[in-house]
DNA sequence: AGATAATAGTTGAAAATGTAACTAACAAGG
DNA sequence: CCTTGTTAGTTACATTTTCAACTATTATCT
């Protein structure tokens, strides 16, 4: 370990990165939790569902960086609940396109409005260069690898 | 949803937390998963106890924001695979003092080691104020709730 | 001292996740 | 067509996490 004393799990980005992930969602969690039931598999296919229109199982896991286990399952409890209906597709039978429910069109809406206000409050201590340059930063390390 | 079609789960900053934190993660993960067999909260309570010396598993809980029962069984499993020692305490026998043992340290070192590396190349394209930046935020919002 | 509460840590059952194997439908080459 | 390969999605099983209950030990209050 010579010199490396000086190294400290707050300098390690996945740790600083998991910790504040899982802060950050904390908050936000109780809401779809609570009041819908859901879990954050399942409010991110219903916010893909709600945000970019209907679409097939594989789109969402392709978009949402989802496996297809976890899509396929939120999906069969998002409908049991009624917030996402599936049609097969005629022309390929092996799809199901998804749509969002009247219901289902509800809780988004609200789930949104509270990420909206949740966002917001998340960055407020930030100013807004720091806030941007985080935001950049993040999108940059959601893609690439190290 | 009115005017609210700009949102997008990229603006939305737990999500690209946790989108970041799992890319950032996967990486390290191979690691110490296929060379010392660790899950990341074995990792992590190891970690602890090599930069920050012997203590209870109370104390890693706190220091570390991690369930007790999910420490109390990262240690049984660092012992058994003798990365780790565990010492009764005389003056209270409720808690157990935790050492690294020699292969432990070597573990640890070992990780450091690639933790460090692994850390330059997530930041590499940045430039020095975004990172610098990025780390500030990030230990902003992993202590502070929304 | 004796009853009660609090603390450290463990254990067991239920929920969630990941991996791999599977089914069903389509595609393409011979 | 018919074999082989591919794709969408589901299911089964093992691993991991979470939650609640539990044990053992110490602290507190009267």
């Amino acid at each position: 370990m010579q010199d490396k004393g000086d190294f400290d799990l707050k300098d390690f980005l996945p740790y600083l990165l998991n910790l504040a992930a899982e802060e950050a969602s904390d908050g936000f969690q109780t809401l779809y939790k609570d009041r819908y039931g859901m879990l954050r598999t399942e409010w991110r296919v219903l916010f893909h569902l709600g945000r970019y229109g209907d679409m097939t199982a594989k789109e969402i896991c392709d978009r949402a960086r989802m496996h297809k286990t976890k899509i396929s399952r939120a999906v069969t409890k998002l409908e049991q609940r009624r917030f996402v209906s599936r049609k097969e597709v005629e022309a390929d039978r092996r799809h199901a396109m998804l749509s969002v429910t009247e219901q289902g069109r509800a809780a988004y809406a609200d789930l949104c409005e509270f990420a909206r206000h949740y966002d917001g409050q998340l960055v407020k201590e930030f100013t807004a260069k720091e806030e941007a340059i985080l935001r950049r930063c993040l999108s940059r390390l959601a893609v690439i690898k190290g």
